[in-house]
DNA sequence: AACTAATTTTGTCCTAGACAGTATATAAAT
DNA sequence: ATTTATATACTGTCTAGGACAAAATTAGTT
């Protein structure tokens, strides 16, 4: 017999409040937890299992009232054709990272993929190090990491991955930018560009990803991590007399909290340091705070940097 | 006229959850937040402030009654002289992370603090990788990040050090560590070592710290990074073949959940695999679930390792 | 001084109603 | 046919105060 968890666990597990597994419980009878001897909700295994695939389909632009009567496999038959799937079923772009990338894969790609599958880490490490070597940094970032991980997403809503899968992949992946990045010179440059996301996004591969294509244009990166207050960006965009600020967003944020945090954020920080935000919440907006400048893609930063230096000549 | 937030920016910002601000206005009569059009708590910047404050000091034994009532003078003095106070005021000892260590202070400790609080962050990451060539990496952990990184939180409470301060210098170590911790060559070596965090716990310096460690003695580190949730973690032992599990706490986990967790991940894992624990959490602890290790401090790795090889002579 | 028992403190859980913001569907107008 | 305005449905989060167990502290006893 499998064990069951209280909503805490749950909530830890999946991402998904107290507050909204209460209310699912009661609008779509799912999920359904058993009680414990004080009445206290006891969640199976199983249920826990389909709550993370329920949120991640949901982050690619599912509506819970859509998909949550589905049982797990059908569920994981969705993610196995997200674009379709998502488009026909809810009729919202699922905002691809790449608009205008072509769907070549690259050959390393299906190799690093397997890799990922059998939980090699260390010949994961090595055939990504070498990757970089041979292609260089922003052909690696471009063309090999957005698929990449786009398919490791992929590949976990269909249960063909494991999280801890996913969790490696990070891992590696992270070590191989830093290293990469460590070895562009980069106390010097301009324009001075602060990094950072706000305290609801806690995934910082799209921002290493972001740095290692700056520090490649000779931009002075100067990275905060996950997770700033904005009152707290803003400070250090004046300690650091920085003329860019550049926000991530992955997919897992809510539109409207991506919203309120762009335009809180623009209010506050001086009119003459730019805003800049990317990745794949910020695709999904309509429409967009004025004075926020939204990358659509990684490859979109040369022409932006392009930009900025011609308008400030004397930086 | 400052800014109000609504209780989810406060949830996100100072760690504490909606009912327990609910709770702490009921009982304490702080946060006093004023409401908007629909009746919705909005607080103040101070009072924010303030919960911050509080929550820190939480994480070092004080209790939440004795405290609530101070301003937020009188509490930034308690956080200045931490031990006394928690042990006069609350009785609780603050389990130091290293406690037979000399409290020596290294010169360039002080160095390296005031190049944080100036937010020379170029500098300070040159004066850390120089600090590891000179010393060793070991060296530099135990002798000099463990009681950097202790002090960096003293000031941060002491209002001595803005938040992005903190930030500054995680990213900057982070860095540092993870070029040293390439150097040394991780694709053999004994025991298998897994490491990584309950999905509680976000931050990850701890586990780096310990990863440099382990390396060092000739263990084959596995990282999962933060945040796994119990299930995978077990799955990821077996893939990986590890010999040990190890978990790091940061000080602000909640002691029971804490608990918790261990208990869950110790009964979900087969009894030939060591479960490791560390951190400030974990010292906070009164009794441990049964076969569960604590690390007391970084330096104990090295003697637990042995340990371990001698219980294992195969391996 | 050491152990046990009583008490206080504290965080989390419960229910169930309300509402704003977004997305979709329908109707009207260009 | 395509756009634009309006209505309806969907969804997450907020509200209230009561309840209770686990942990921490104090009191009582040996």
């Amino acid at each position: 017999m499998s064990t069951s968890v209280t909503i805490s666990s749950v909530e830890r597990d999946t991402g998904l409040s107290k507050d909204t597994l209460r209310v699912w419980e009661r609008r779509y009878n799912f999920p359904q937890p058993s009680r414990d001897a004080f009445g206290e909700r006891l969640y199976p295994a199983e249920q826990v299992d389909k709550l993370r695939v329920v949120k991640r389909l949901m982050d690619r632009g599912l509506r819970p009232g859509k998909i949550m009567h589905h049982s797990l496999d059908e569920l994981m038959h969705l993610g196995r054709a997200p674009r379709d799937a998502a488009a026909t079923t809810a009729g919202a772009a699922p905002a691809p990272v790449q608009p205008g990338a072509a769907p070549v894969a690259p050959p390393e790609l299906n190799e690093m993929l397997s890799l990922i599958r059998s939980h090699r880490i260390d010949d994961l490490r090595r055939a990504m190090g070498q990757a970089v070597l041979k292609q260089g940094l922003a052909h690696f970032v471009t063309e090999l990491v957005v698929p990449l991980t786009a398919r490791v997403g992929e590949a976990w809503i269909a249960g063909r991955l494991e999280v801890f899968g996913e969790h490696l992949y990070t891992e590696a992946l992270q070590g191989v930018l830093r290293s990469a990045i460590a070895t562009v010179p980069r106390d010097t440059g301009s324009p001075r560009v602060l990094l950072t996301t706000l305290p609801q996004e806690e995934h910082g591969l799209g921002l290493l990803m972001a740095e290692a294509m700056m520090s490649l244009e000779g931009a002075h990166c100067i990275s905060l991590g996950v997770e700033t207050p904005v009152a707290d960006i803003v400070r250090a965009a004046a300690s650091q007399r920085a003329g860019i600020v550049a926000l991530s967003f992955s997919a897992a944020c809510a539109a409207n909290q991506v919203r309120s945090g762009l335009e809180q954020l623009r209010a506050a920080l001086p009119p003459q340091i730019a805003l800049w935000a990317g990745g794949a919440a910020v695709q999904m907006l309509r429409r967009v705070p004025d004075g926020v400048i939204v990358l659509s893609a990684l490859t979109d930063i040369r022409a932006r940097l392009e930009q900025w230096r011609g308008q400030h000549p004397d930086a």
